[in-house]
DNA sequence: CTCTTTGCAAAGAGTTTGCAGGGTG
DNA sequence: CACCCTGCAAACTCTTTGCAAAGAG
């Protein structure tokens, strides 16, 4: 299809997002990049990222407070999304691609992916909230 | 917190979201109700679903090709996105909250939903694609 | 009469895209 | 030297917000 050259900035975009397990979203990764990438573009960081999900490289974990997240892990496994800080944890879980077979026979479509996400508040903003004593 | 006074667009706004299976973005309900309401405007369909949300009459279903899409079936099910169409349709699945305890001991906060949903391709794109037939 | 809701339009935020120049094979 | 990749900045799209007027209790 597209042919795809090497590139020092996607090998480092790719290289960051792997060494994290915060999920980062493109401004995350290019705030990380930009000390060392000095005239790095924030779009470079999304043309890059599309391109790690067409090419299975990354996954999306979706869009958590209006930014698209990413991941580098795509061994099946779900996510803890705190709605009070927009952390994102990796959490473990059965693995669910037994239940396409189901799920195409009931819609007659075909399941490419599978994602399951849990959302709450973190252990973090738990305790601060403590602090903050409001209740009553 | 908020005193809710009754509104007659509110209303019909939830009264359209809970008697479509498509789950809608706040465009799509807005289109629908444009012609009952001439002056309803798009912000006060953006309010309207926050303000079921935060009261748990509704729920997120996820944002799909850029647009959020709402559910006011807050019973567990999971669901299927088409990555082709966008359409988004219900899957019965296992109930999940059984496995907030787990997730909660693994992150150390606390867990108020969960989404489970699958990715793949509808049969409608399925059926119109065997007609572009380049595979091979 | 007081407080909530709405329309309108402008403002915001995140993401995408066109183009000219630099990098890779 | 042909084609991919990048920076820059403008363009886009979806969503949020401020304000004055209208509606509900």
């Amino acid at each position: 299809m597209e042919a795809r050259k090497y590139s020092k900035k996607r090998a480092a975009i790719l290289e960051a997002l792997r060494s994290t397990d915060e999920h980062p979203s493109a401004e995350m990764l290019y705030a990380r990049l930009k000390s060392e990438f000095p005239d790095l573009s924030l779009g470079t960081v999304y043309r890059n990222l599309a391109m790690f999900i067409a090419d299975g490289d990354a996954t999306s974990v979706g869009t958590v407070a209006g930014q698209e997240r990413y991941d580098a892990d795509t061994t099946p496994h779900a996510h803890f999304i705190c709605a009070c800080c927009g952390r994102v944890l990796d959490v473990c879980s059965p693995n669910l691609s037994g239940m396409d077979g189901e799920v195409e026979r009931e819609v007659g479509g075909v399941v490419t992916s599978r994602s399951l996400s849990f959302t709450g508040k973190c252990a973090d903003c738990l305790s601060h909230d403590s602090g903050k004593g409001k209740a009553s």
